[in-house]
Formats: C-alpha cells, sequence, structure tokens
DNA sequence: TTCCGGTCCTAC
DNA sequence: TCAGGTAGGACCGGAA
C-alpha cells in the first residue's frame, strides 16, 4: 500500500536544516534586506497562501538585482523539491538563455546565469518532468488533472514602487497547495480564494503552484505544467486532449482499510480475485488483431514482385534428407513496402575459398585433385566419429572444385594478368575440412601430396562473403521478380516472417541504392523494458526476482509517435489510457503472453535502453529459471530459441567492452545505449542524464526500493508503475528519433555494405574489409588468409606534432588545415595493396611507372593501375561530402550536431582505411601503406611550414604581410600560422591566400584548406590550446578549448566549470586579472561560487560537482 | 628529487 | 573469434 504523501505543513522556519540551508544558501547573493524581509515578513498573499496550504515562500522587492525572477522561481523550485519530495528542474530555458547572452557581465555572472548554471549541475541526476507549455491558462486549465502541479504567472511585484516595477511586470514566486488561476483586467494571473474554490478538480494529489511572470530579459514565459515525481505523468503526455474520468471515491476508501500484504504474498496473485477484477472491471480486453502486420497483398510472385529491404542475414545448414545433401542457405530477413514481414531464402549459395593453382596446375588435373580432396575431406568426417553412412558422408561433405582467373591483392606484378586459382566449394563444415586438409598437403596432380600454401578468402564471414559476392548491401533492396521464386506454404515455413520465398541467387535482383531504392521501408521497432520485483540494496538476480512488468512501444518507422502501447503486468492494473494493459495472473503467464505479443508485433527492430545486457538476458535467463521454453522463442527462425552469450569487443577506439550477444534471428537489437556509448561523448550514460541531456526531457524514476512497494499494492499503485515503466520504454524511442540513429546507422550499412547489427555489435575493420571484398570481387581479387604474425615488434611511425610556441597571442592566428589528409594521401599517391611493389625490378616496371614513398616503399602509378583502396575512399569521401552538404544547409542547432555526428563517422570510417592497414592484429595488415600514408604525411606538414613561413615574408602579397609569417603550431594535418595582421579579416584573407597557393605544391586531390583564425590564442602545450574560433570576420562562434580539462571527462565538473569560466574571461573579456582573481577566488572562496561551494562541503548536499569518474579498462585484482 | 612506466583521455 | 592507427599531456606511484 502506497502512501500518498499529504500535502505538507510547513513553514519555512519548520523545515529541516537541510532545506532551510539550501534555501538561505541559495539566497545568499541576494542584498541582506531582501533576505531578511523574505524570511521575517509575512505579506498579506502569503498569509492567504499559508491559510490555504502551509507553507508560502514569497519573494518580494527583489528587483533591485538582475535577473531577480528567475532566480527567485529556481529558488522556489528548489524549495519544491524538498517539499514534495519530488525533483522539478524548470531551469533548461532560463539557461538556454543565459547561453545565449552569455552568463557574464562586466566579469561578474549575472545571478540568473549563475543560478541556472548551479541548478543545472546540482541537478544534473534529477527528475526534470516539464510536460507541456500552454498558451493560456484557460487552456491549461482545461487540462488538469490530478495530481498535476501548475506553473502559472503569479504577480509577485504589486507591492513594489513602480519605479521599481520598471521593466519587471512579474516574478517567480511559489506557493504549495493548490490553486486556480484567473486572469485579472491586466491580463495578469492571480490566484484568488474564489478561483481556488472553483478549482474543476478535487484532487488531493495536487499541491505545487509555481508562478512565474514577465520578465524584461527573457520574455513572456508560456504557463508550464509541471508534475510532481510521482504524479501519472505519463497520462497527460499521451492524450493530452482527454480528460481522465473521475475515479471512484469508494476506491480510496477501501484501499485505506487494505493491509499492507506480507511479504510471502509479494509475488503471487490471488487467483479469485484476479479472475473476480477481471469480470468486474472488463480489464484485458485488447484486441490481439491490433498486434498484427498488414495482410500480405494478394498476387504475389504471380501479379507483382516482391522487393524488400533487407535487415539480417543469415546462413544456415540445411539438411537435405536422406537424398541430398547438406546445402548452406542465406536468409534475408527483410520489409516490403506493405510493412509486412519477409524472408527471402537464397538456396544455391555456397560457401567457398581459393588457393592458388600449383605450378602446372591444368584442367586435366581437376578431377584428379577433386577425387583426392573428397576422399580427403571424407576420412576426416568420418575420423570425427559419426554414425552417419559412408555415402551419406560423402554427399553431406562434397566437394567440388573450379579453376577461376584471380590474382593475389597483395602486390602489383607489372601486369594485369590473371594467374590460375582453384576455387573451392562445398557446404560449409565440408570447407572446413577442406582448409585443413590443404594445409597439411592434398594429392591434388596424382603425384603426392601438394602444399598449396596461402588460402584465400578462407577467413570470411558466411553473411559478409555472401553480401559481398552477390552485390547485397545492408539495409538494401532485394526484388524477386513475378514468376521467380517459390513462396513456402504456412505449415512449411521455417520462418516466422509472413512471406517466406525461396529463390535462386541468379533469380533475385539486387538494387543499387539509388532513386526510389533510397527510400526506407515501414519497419517496426518494439522497444521494451522490464521492471523485476528487487529487494532492498539488491540488484535484481533472475535466478530469485520475478519480472514483474513488460512495457511495449511499437512505431513504425518515419512516424513520430508509437502506434501500440503494451504493458504486461502481474496481477490487476487500472486501465491507461491508449494503451493495452495486459493483467497476468502469473509470471509465467506474463512472460509467454509478452513472448506471444512479439511473435504477433513481429518487430524487425528491438529497442530499449540497455536491453542488450539487461532487459533482454533477464528476461531470457528468467525463462530458463521458471523453466519456460516458449520464452526463448523470441526470433523469426521457427526452432531457434533465442539465447545469451558473453562477447567481448575489444578495440583501441574504444577500450574492451563486456556484452551481451543475443541472437534472436532476423530482428536487430538496436540498443540506444549502445548507440549512445558509440556515438556520444557523455559524462553520464544514464537512461535519464541521457535524455535530459538530448530530450530535455527526464526519466520518471521510480525508486527502486519503491517497486516492490508499488507491485504489492493495488491496481492502482501497478497502474502507476506501468505508467513509468512506459515511460522508460518510451524513451529510447524518442531518442533514436531525436538522434536520427536508424537513417545514420542506415546510410552506414549501406555505404560500407554491412549488416545493420554489425554497426553495433562490430568495430571498423568489417566494414573496411567488406568494401574490399567488394572491390575485389569487381576487379578479380583474391584476399588471402594472414597468419596471425604474433606481436612483430615495432608499430609504426605516426604524424608529426610541431613544437608549440606556448602563448597568449592578443592576435588572429590563421588556421590551416588539409582536407581528409589520410585519405587524399592515399588517393593522390595510389596506395593500396594492388599497386605496392615489393622490390622495383626493371624487367616489369620502368622508373616512372612507380614511385617511392618517404618511407622507403614503392607503388605503382594509377597509369599502370588503379588501386582499390583509393576508389573505396573516394566513396567515402563522396558520402561524406553530401553529408557535409546537409550540415551546412541545416539551420536548427541539434540537427546540426546530429549531422556533424553523421559525416564524423563517415570521416572516422574513411580514416580506419588507413588505420586498417596499420591494424596488425587485423585481417590484412600492411604496414608498407600505413606507413607510407604517415611518412607523406609528416613530410607535407613540413613542407606546409617551411612554405609558409618562406612566402609570406615581410612586405610579401603587395604589403599586406606585415612581419615574416610564423608558424606557432601544428599538428598532424594542420598549421596554425602568425601573419601578424591586426584584424581577423586580415587574417582570413591572407590565410585563404595561402591555402589555395600552398595546395598547388600538392597532388590532386590534396588540398589545403582554409579553416578558422583564432582570436585570442591561447597556446598551453601540444594539443592543449584554447581560442575564440572565427569563421567569418565580424563575430566568433564559439570558444574552442583542445585537450584542456574543460573537455575532459576524467575530471571533476568543478576544474571543468572553473577553468571554462577563466578561459571566458581570459578570451571574451581579455581580461586576464579578472580571470586570475576569478580562479583566486574560488579556491580562496570569495566569490559567487563561494555559498554553494561551502554549503557543498558543509551541507553535503550535492557532491555531483566534485565527483571524477573514470573508465576502469584493464580488469585489476581485486 | 628525478625518471619512468602505467593509466586515462584526448587530438589528430 | 573478435579487435582502425599514432602522438601526447596530466597524473600517479614506485624505483633509482
Ligand atoms: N580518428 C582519426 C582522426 C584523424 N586521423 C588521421 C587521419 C586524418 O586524415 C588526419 C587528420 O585528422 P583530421 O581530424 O584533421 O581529419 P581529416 O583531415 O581526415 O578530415 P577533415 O579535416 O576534412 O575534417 O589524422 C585518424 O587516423 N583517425
Amino acid at each position: 500500500m502506497v502512501r500518498i504523501p499529504p500535502a505538507p505543513i510547513k513553514k519555512f522556519e519548520d523545515l529541516p536544516l537541510l532545506v532551510k540551508n539550501r534555501v538561505i544558501g541559495l539566497l545568499s547573493n541576494l542584498t541582506p534586506e531582501i533576505r531578511l524581509e523574505y524570511l521575517q515578513n509575512d505579506l498579506p498573499e502569503g498569509e492567504l497562501l499559508e491559510q490555504l496550504t502551509g507553507a508560502w515562500l514569497y519573494l518580494k522587492d527583489i528587483s533591485t538585482i538582475s535577473q531577480s525572477g528567475p532566480t527567485c522561481g529556481l529558488v522556489a523550485l528548489q524549495m519544491a523539491m524538498q517539499l514534495i519530495g519530488a525533483s522539478l528542474v524548470a531551469v533548461d530555458d532560463i539557461l538556454d538563455k543565459a547561453r545565449e547572452q552569455g552568463y557574464t557581465k562586466n566579469g561578474e555572472m549575472y545571478s540568473t546565469s549563475y543560478m541556472a548554471l548551479l541548478a543545472n549541475d546540482l541537478w544534473d541526476s534529477s527528475v526534470v518532468s516539464c510536460v507541456s507549455h500552454f498558451p493560456s491558462a484557460s487552456e491549461m486549465v482545461s487540462h488538469l488533472h490530478e495530481s498535476t502541479a501548475i506553473l502559472i504567472p503569479y504577480d509577485c511585484d504589486r507591492n513594489i514602487e513602480p519605479a521599481l516595477r520598471k521593466g519587471h511586470s512579474a516574478h517567480w514566486g511559489i506557493v504549495v497547495g493548490y490553486l486556480l488561476v484567473d486572469t485579472n483586467e491586466k491580463g495578469i494571473c492571480t490566484p484568488t480564494r474564489e478561483s481556488i474554490s472553483q478549482l474543476p478538480i478535487n484532487s488531493p494529489n495536487l499541491y505545487l503552484l509555481i508562478a512565474q511572470g514577465k520578465s524584461r530579459y527573457y520574455g513572456l514565459h508560456p504557463y508550464i505544467l509541471l508534475e510532481k515525481s510521482n504524479a501519472q505523468l505519463y497520462e497527460a503526455e499521451m492524450s493530452p486532449r482527454k480528460r481522465r474520468p473521475a475515479t471512484p471515491t469508494t476506491g480510496s476508501a477501501k484501499r485505506a482499510k487494505q493491509e499492507p500484504p506480507e511479504e510471502s504474498d509479494l509475488k503471487s496473485v490471488d487467483p479469485n480475485e484476479f479472475e473476480a477484477y477481471l469480470k468486474k472491471t472488463g480489464s484485458n480486453k485488447y484486441d490481439k488483431a491490433t498486434w498484427q502486420r498488414p495482410p500480405i497483398p494478394h498476387g504475389v510472385l504471380q501479379l507483382n514482385s516482391v522487393a524488400i529491404q533487407v535487415f539480417d542475414i543469415e546462413t544456415y545448414q540445411e539438411n537435405g534428407g536422406n537424398d541430398s545433401y547438406d546445402r548452406t542457405n542465406v536468409k534475408l530477413y527483410g520489409v516490403n513496402r506493405e510493412s509486412n514481414s519477409v524472408c527471402v531464402i537464397v538456396t544455391d549459395h555456397f560457401p567457398h575459398f581459393y588457393f592458388q593453382a600449383p605450378n602446372g596446375f591444368g584442367a586435366e588435373h581437376l578431377e584428379q585433385a577433386q577425387r583426392a580432396l573428397n576422399n580427403q575431406v571424407s576420412n576426416s568426417a568420418r575420423r570425427g566419429g559419426t554414425s552417419a553412412t559412408m555415402s551419406q558422408l560423402v554427399a553431406d561433405n562434397l566437394i567440388h572444385l573450379k579453376i577461376v582467373e584471380g590474382e593475389n591483392l597483395y602486390f602489383y606484378r607489372g601486369s594485369e594478368k590473371k594467374y590460375p586459382f582453384l576455387k573451392v566449394t562445398g557446404t560449409a563444415s565440408a570447407l572446413s575440412k577442406a582448409k585443413n586438409e590443404l594445409r597439411n598437403g592434398v594429392n591434388l596432380m596424382g603425384h603426392g601430396l601438394v602444399n598449396v600454401g596461402t588460402l584465400y578468402e578462407a577467413n570470411i564471414d558466411g553473411e559478409v562473403k555472401f553480401m559481398t559476392k552477390t552485390g547485397v548491401v545492408g539495409c538494401g533492396w532485394v526484388e524477386v521478380p513475378i514468376g521467380k521464386g517459390k513462396i513456402v506454404p504456412d505449415a512449411q515455413k521455417l520462418t516466422r516472417c509472413q512471406l517466406e520465398i525461396r529463390v535462386s541467387v541468379k533469380d533475385l535482383i539486387i538494387h543499387d541504392t539509388e532513386g526510389e531504392w533510397l527510400d526506407i521501408a515501414p519497419i517496426r521497432t518494439v522497444s521494451l523494458d522490464i521492471e523485476c520485483m528487487g529487494r532492498r540494496g539488491v540488484f535484481p538476480d533472475a535466478s530469485e526476482d520475478s519480472v514483474i512488468q513488460i512495457a511495449n512501444m511499437v512505431k513504425i518507422e518515419g512516424q513520430s509517435e508509437p502506434f501500440l502501447r503494451v504493458c504486461f503486468v502481474l496481477g490487476t492494473c487500472a486501465p491507461v489510457i491508449g494503451s493495452d494493459i495486459v493483467c497476468c495472473k502469473t509470471e509465467r503467464e506474463l512472460l509467454e503472453q509478452w513472448a506471444e505479443f512479439i511473435r504477433i508485433v513481429d518487430p524487425d527492430i528491438l529497442t530499449g535502453y540497455n536491453i542488450l545486457n539487461f532487459d533482454l538476458p533477464y528476461i531470457l535467463d528468467r525463462a530458463k529459471v521458471l523453466k519456460l521454453p516458449q520464452v526463448a522463442l523470441l526470433g523469426r527462425q521457427k526452432d531457434k530459441a533465442s539465447g545469451v552469450r558473453d562477447a567481448v569487443l575489444s578495440s583501441k577506439q574504444m577500450g574492451s567492452r563486456v556484452n551481451k550477444s543475443i541472437d534472436i534471428h532476423g530482428r536487430v537489437i538496436f540498443d540506444v545505449l549502445q548507440v549512445v556509448l558509440r556515438d556520444y561523448k557523455l559524462r553520464s550514460y544514464t537512461l535519464n542524464s541521457v535524455s535530459y541531456h538530448f530530450l530535455t526531457e527526464q526519466k520518471e524514476d521510480v525508486d527502486h526500493t519503491m517497486i516492490p512497494t508499488l507491485q504489492s499494492g493495488d491496481d492502482q499503485t501497478r497502474r502507476r508503475l506501468a505508467v513509468y515503466c512506459m515511460k522508460d520504454a518510451i524513451l529510447p524511442l524518442r531518442l533514436l528519433d531525436k538522434l536520427m540513429s536508424v537513417i545514420n546507422y542506415m546510410e552506414m550499412a549501406r555505404v560500407t555494405g554491412v549488416p545493420l547489427n554489425y554497426l553495433l555489435t562490430r568495430g571498423q575493420q568489417i566494414k573496411i574489409l567488406s568494401m574490399i571484398l567488394r572491390k575485389c570481387k569487381a576487379n578479380r581479387f583474391f584476399v588471402p588468409v594472414i597468419e596471425h604474425q604474433g606481436n612483430d615488434g615495432e608499430g609504426f611511425e605516426g604524424a608529426t606534432v610541431i613544437e608549440p610556441h606556448r602563448g597568449f597571442y592578443n592576435e588572429p592566428i590563421a588556421t590551416l588545415d588539409f582536407a581528409s589528409l589520410y585519405p587524399s594521401i592515399m588517393i593522390a599517391h595510389n596506395l593500396c595493396y594492388s599497386t605496392l611493389i615489393q622490390k622495383p625490378d626493371p624487367t616489369y616496371v620502368k622508373d616512372q611507372d612507380y614511385i617511392q614513398t618517404p618511407s622507403g616503399q614503392f607503388f605503382a602509378t594509377r597509369t599502370r593501375r588503379r588501386g582499390l583502396l583509393p576508389e573505396i575512399l573516394e566513396d567515402l569521401l563522396a558520402t561524406r561530402k553530401r553529408a557535409k552538404n546537409d550540415l551546412k544547409n541545416e539551420k536548427d542547432e541539434f540537427r546540426k550536431m546530429v549531422l556533424n555526428g553523421r559525416q564524423m563517422a563517415l570521416k572516422i570510417s574513411a580514416n580506419s582505411v588507413y588505420g586498417f592497414t596499420g591494424a596488425t592484429v587485423g585481417k590484412l595488415p600492411c604496414l608498407e601503406i600505413s606507413q607510407s600514408v604517415t611518412a607523406f604525411g609528416r613530410q607535407m606538414i613540413d613542407m606546409t611550414k617551411s612554405e609558409v613561413e618562406k612566402i609570406y615574408i615581410k612586405g610579401a602579397r603587395d604589403g599586406k604581410c606585415p612581419i615574416n609569417a610564423k608558424v606557432i603550431y601544428g599538428d598532424t594535418d594542420s598549421v596554425m600560422v602568425k601573419f601578424g595582421v591586426k584584424s581577423v579579416k586580415e587574417a582570413m584573407e591572407i590565410g585563404l591566400d595561402a591555402a589555395t597557393t600552398v595546395s598547388k605544391i600538392f597532388p590532386a586531390p590534396i588540398k589545403l584548406e582554409f579553416e578558422k583564425v583564432y582570436y585570442p590564442y591561447l597556446l598551453i602545450n601540444k594539443k592543449r590550446y584554447a581560442g575564440l574560433y572565427f569563421t567569418k570576420p565580424d563575430k566568433h562562434d564559439k570558444m574552442d578549448c583542445k585537450g584542456l580539462e574543460t573537455v575532459r571527462r576524467d575530471n571533476c565538473p568543478l576544474v571543468a566549470k572553473v577553468l571554462g569560466t577563466c578561459l571566458e574571461t581570459l578570451l571574451v573579456d581579455r581580461n586576464a586579472d579578472a580571470a586570475l582573481n576569478f580562479a583566486k577566488k574560488v579556491i580562496s572562496g570569495y566569490c559567487i561560487f563561494k555559498n554553494w561551494f561551502l554549503d557543498l562541503l558543509c551541507n553535503r548536499i550535492d557532491i555531483s560537482m566534485l565527483i571524477i569518474s573514470k573508465e576502469l579498462t584493464k580488469a585489476g585484482d581485486i
């Protein structure tokens, strides 16, 4: 039984010391008189409100300080938070404005800015629940329902001198109580006794009112509707137009009598009561038909072809039965334009690998070779111990050999001549045996064992192999034309897809991703969140703690809101408008019903927050504990249960990360946490802080300890829990939408060719490899299996960082920067595996046919042979160019951020082509290439520096250069130049000139670009600097900090904040003394930071500003 | 006290 | 089986 907290009956002085101190602390930058008055003098309005509500806080006559209104509001919010146990933060808009206008004025922080910053930081992890904005009070009132708190404009300035009031029409204030708003003749809303009594709802839960009006700085704020933390927020949000029907008063009376359930009762539901409840309330009246996908159109493959966008790919062994051999088929799971789920089974794809034909091998040896290999393979199969007959073994392990022409990808051999290779085809198991046999030697030509040396493409994933050979790309479209393929009747289907088609690879049309095939199919995404019983202080353990709720949101890609909300609840649960609530008698029923729901809804993408490592494994573990095999049948493959494995992905880019790996065949697990972890560097990755960061919306967290209480309460408390649970299920959808993750990932999948799920479960290598394999296929190259050379000593030399001339530059510093340096080097110099020359031999390469790189390697020029890597890079750079163009045309700041992430991801993929060649633990290491790239890079930055310093000497360029230009710093591909000019405009002109001039000494497409001007520029050390960033002459875009504590996440926020403020003072105000003083003051405690700093330490209110967190990558001894 | 290697995170 | 690269600063703790 949950006790709804009563409206607090407290005067300020009766508040807990903590609250009092905090409020005093927060107010301490107001003048002492004001503070005194505020604390001591009751005002008529205050009395009125006190009578009504108990506690009140009225801030009078504080207009003498700037931004007093919002300041009061924040204080009020802070108090509100304490009083109602809720966390309310309404600072975002103030904060935004503060950011817009700058935090400081004459070196001093605006009180508002300070308050907003402070509040933001202190409450970073708190709950914000700003539900809706309303243009008018009356409209807002029409949306009120129980447990709603309101922000209304409340004129707090009426008693102050008109002169003082000038510019301040109202301030924020707070009333703890419930009130109705009224609009007076001046259009100012004031709560009155009458209006209060007329409040159209009768709710004991409504007890917060915060007033806010016009401020001369921030204009008129809209009414903001807030809810306290245990309010039924979700409903208001889901269906703002609908009023909740009045709850019968008998309910609460009955509930009050009910005894709190015993601990042992927590998990079980009384079956009789449950049935009675269902009967009485008519619950569980949802319609499963609404969960289904749309029906398949008539005339499939007769009237219409079937085109699907492919989301998941899987190879599998199909037992051919007695009369046939096993085969490897490929399932392409996808969705057509009608939103049907379709599985296209490609039945005649055979995995294969190659080896170079031994010397003298000809077509006449094929039969002997094939026989010898097949013998050895089936012998080895028999040694493996099996009950199968010999003939069956032979059939199952049939190997086929074929002579094909091609060339090892590595090295240029002087011509385009192709060499004979043997292509080995067979089932996956036969192939792996064949690989072993070939390594040991096979009597291929009838005169003894032949060792064939390197195998080619023998270590490539079946899925990637299929895709690269056929040209299918991740998230690309394939089509089965009319009259081709065979529809599998329902009874014989292997999958739960609506449509299953078996087709030969030669009948499958693979569309290039262009035109109409750029579209995105109407895919279904289910976002889910579970709640578990849990015990105090113990993390839920699947072997003990039951799953009590599973909330699901179903959305179709492209639509903004979910069309289906289904929550599975253990026990009875009051209805939630707009949602299907499925009350379940037992946990078993809950889990099985949910699994069935997933099978009916048949989503293509499963999402949620940390579902990969928590929710899904928990459900599956729980199913195991309870012995519910049906629950594990979540995938589309009928006979395959979903299982959980531990998978560790370690890379230098992302460190070592232990993840679970769950196979839900045919569905992609698109965990938002994984997306955010990969794409954004944040200080905290909780759903709460991520939502706040991107959506300025927070999750409604139920205290974990509350969950069992809510669960073991009644249908109303479980309803409340369901509402929270659903909120947690919808936030991931919102995040995906806002961050455009699905779209961006699809683009990446299409460009690199890998399946969607690889982008979240694997690294950069597979993308590059996929692109290389595609180019190899087109150019008849074979990728050799490189034996992993156990740490072959040294790595290779990287880039140059020019020794910085440290100092503070109170003059414009121009920055020149090569566009995509390493990719352009590789393109310009045609660096590739296939152009690398081991040792130039005059018999096949003339001097003009190759170059020697600064690191001493030789590569054929493009006139002899175009490298594959340069082609890949051109594709990637072209895509990036489009992304950058979209970025340039975008106006919205948030979308800009997202698009920037997109172009950055493409840039990293392009740079990873170089990284791939340097990855010694990779599939295709080639340090010759990576070494040459960095060597060219080093040469180029040196040339750029000397060129700039040579050309732009005093008096050069028609006297535009006042002094000898000096390169004061540079890193890898950039130089920071001091031209000695006075204005940003001049620096830009010379910078632009230098960029075009210096570019000319480098071969295309290498291009030096003028990027920006820093003015002023503070150069602290290598990779550590700050400056005001100018891209247009008149105003700086931002303050740019590189490598400094402000951008590092391994120190506490206090350090970052103080340093940030110092730098701003230094760079924007150019006031070194003030910056220094500020720092000193912070340290000695004599500035506006003092109060909260002391407060922080003395009262231990919130130590979030002092928390240092770092990742632990190496597991030490515990 | 200085040096060095390990760790973390960042700039390219 | 999987895993893009190198350079480098700040900080810490232990050895010299
Ligand atoms: N994650 C990264 C970033 C950079 N580099 C290397 C390759 C880049 O070509 C070079 C320069 O890095 P920049 O950050 O300046 O990026 P680019 O020059 O590639 O792109 P652009 O300057 O066009 O944004 O450093 C890299 O290997 N990996």
